[in-house]
DNA sequence: ATGCATGAGTT
DNA sequence: ACTCATGCATA
């Protein structure tokens, strides 16, 4: 198509200047305290928040997508490709055969029709999820949500209201039509006995406790993306086991993967032996365009735009490429991943309450602390003691904000083009606009 | 564990 | 041209 095809990437080298780029990214994994500490701090503001359970079971349209997912790869060939088509293609081959004879979701465990029950607290504005033409009135949601202290722009979409939006299954019973709109601030939830859809607590729940016991039982996510695949005909990479334990797909997603999960769980931990003779699927053949490491600073305007306009025109696009000397399609697949990310079931879109606001960012301080301090100190001069406070504050708050784990730092946004040495955030907290400036060796706010 | 990327399916 | 499910490659 028109996207990567069509365009000639660069094999490595330069798509900025040289050596500008490299590293960066870095920033959000590579600066968590401790392993782990991604999900807890994701978890910690999801549960606060989750007096609203969704449920939701649609699933079919994830289902097709994974039947699918297993031919990709041996589609085409072209520029990137320069390692061994054949094997893989072979291997892909077995795997989407396997994929539709075995077509586990023919008879799916969960419960296809439903109710559609779910909404979300979303305050979906300009989003487009409204692909559901067809079926019953949308989940405008209204009143029942906090407000969020962001005035300028758009809020974000809800964390899973995309998703839910699309909801199209048009099973739906009078009865359970109505239902959808109320519930939502309540904790209570009609819990089916049945395990029909999941709520999101059960996603969680059983998220955390299949990590546990793959762990006790000593497999890495890589061994159980593969057992799925001699189990039931799809394999799973070890990017979506993790990301599934993590809570880092969609609602959707996580309702479709858990069944097969679960059920490897019950397999593994009956037969307390030798698993089923896996053998390594050879490495996939079809070469990738080189990832684009995108500089931290680059990074921020992207962020600060897609804070103003999360879905850009090409136009947009392009100047905005112009400028930040990326290719035009690096920045629109930067977007999409963004507004993807959005989405995940770790709740970065969740209205931030107070407490979400004066959250820890470690040392026992809190955020807000560090930020008040700093501000004493005003714009300082040479790097002190008291410098290094508002540096670490900014750090952490750096970290944070460009790991996005929470809603508090997502609306943290860099203000200014990186045409110097410094750089600067603007933080907006209980209405407050904070900016955080760093130069080179003077910290001030 | 996560950033950038691909591709099928939609709109 | 977008969304969504996924994953290679990498920090």
């Amino acid at each position: 198509m028109a996207t990567a095809a069509s365009n000639p990437y660069l094999p490595s080298s330069s798509i900025l200047s040289s050596g500008s780029i490299v590293h960066s990214d870095s920033g959000g994994a590579g600066m968590q305290p401790v392993g782990g500490a991604a999900t807890s701090v994701s978890s910690g503001g999801f549960r606060g928040e989750s007096a609203v359970k969704m449920v939701q079971s649609d699933f079919m349209q994830g289902a097709m997508a994974a039947a699918s997912n297993g031919g990709h790869m041996l589609s085409h060939a072209h520029q990137w490709v320069t390692s061994l088509p054949h094997a893989a293609a072979a291997a892909a081959a077995a795997a989407v055969a396997a994929a539709e004879a075995a077509s586990p979701w023919s008879t799916s465990p969960v419960g296809m029709a439903a109710s559609p029950q779910q909404q979300q607290q979303s305050q979906q504005q300009q989003q487009q999820d409204v692909k559901s033409s067809t079926a019953r009135e949308d989940l405008h949601t209204p009143s029942t949500l906090h407000h969020r202290h962001l005035g300028p722009h758009q809020a974000h979409a809800a964390p899973w209201g995309g998703a839910a939006a699309a909801a199209h299954i048009s099973a739906i019973t009078a009865s359970q039509q109505q239902q959808q709109q109320q519930q939502q601030q309540q904790s209570l939830i009609y819990s089916q006995p049945d395990e029909d859809t999941p709520t999101s607590d059960d996603l969680e729940h059983f998220a955390k406790q299949f990590k546990q016991r793959r762990i006790k039982l000593g497999f890495t996510q890589a061994d159980v993306g593969l057992a799925l695949g001699t189990l039931y005909g799809n394999v799973f990479s070890q990017t979506t086991i993790c990301r599934f334990e993590a809570l880092q797909l969609s609602f959707k997603n996580m309702c479709k993967l858990k069944p097969l999960l679960n059920k490897w769980l019950e397999e593994a931990d009956s037969s307390t032996g030798s698993p089923t003779s896996i053998d390594k699927i050879a490495a996939q053949g079809r070469k990738r365009k080189k990832r684009t490491s995108i500089e931290v600073s680059v990074k921020g305007a992207l962020e600060s735009h897609f804070l103003k306009c999360p879905k850009p025109s090409a136009q947009e696009i392009s100047s905005l490429a112009d400028t930040l000397q990326l290719e035009k399609e690096v920045v629109r697949v930067w977007f999409c991943n963004r507004r993807q990310k959005e989405k995940r079931m770790t709740p970065p879109g969740v209205p931030p309450t107070p407490d979400d606001v004066y959250s820890q960012v470690g040392n026992g301080h809190f955020l807000v602390d560090y930020l008040k301090e700093a501000s004493l100190n005003g714009p300082s001069e040479a790097g002190d003691q008291k410098v290094t406070t508002a540096t670490r504050s900014f750090h952490q708050l750096h970290t944070l904000w460009a790991s996005s784990k929470t809603a508090v730092f997502s609306h943290v946004v860099p203000s200014n083009q990186p045409c110097e040495l410094s750089s600067g955030f603007e933080l907006c907290l209980d209405g407050v606009l904070w900016i955080l400036t760093v130069t080179q060796n003077s910290h001030g706010v």
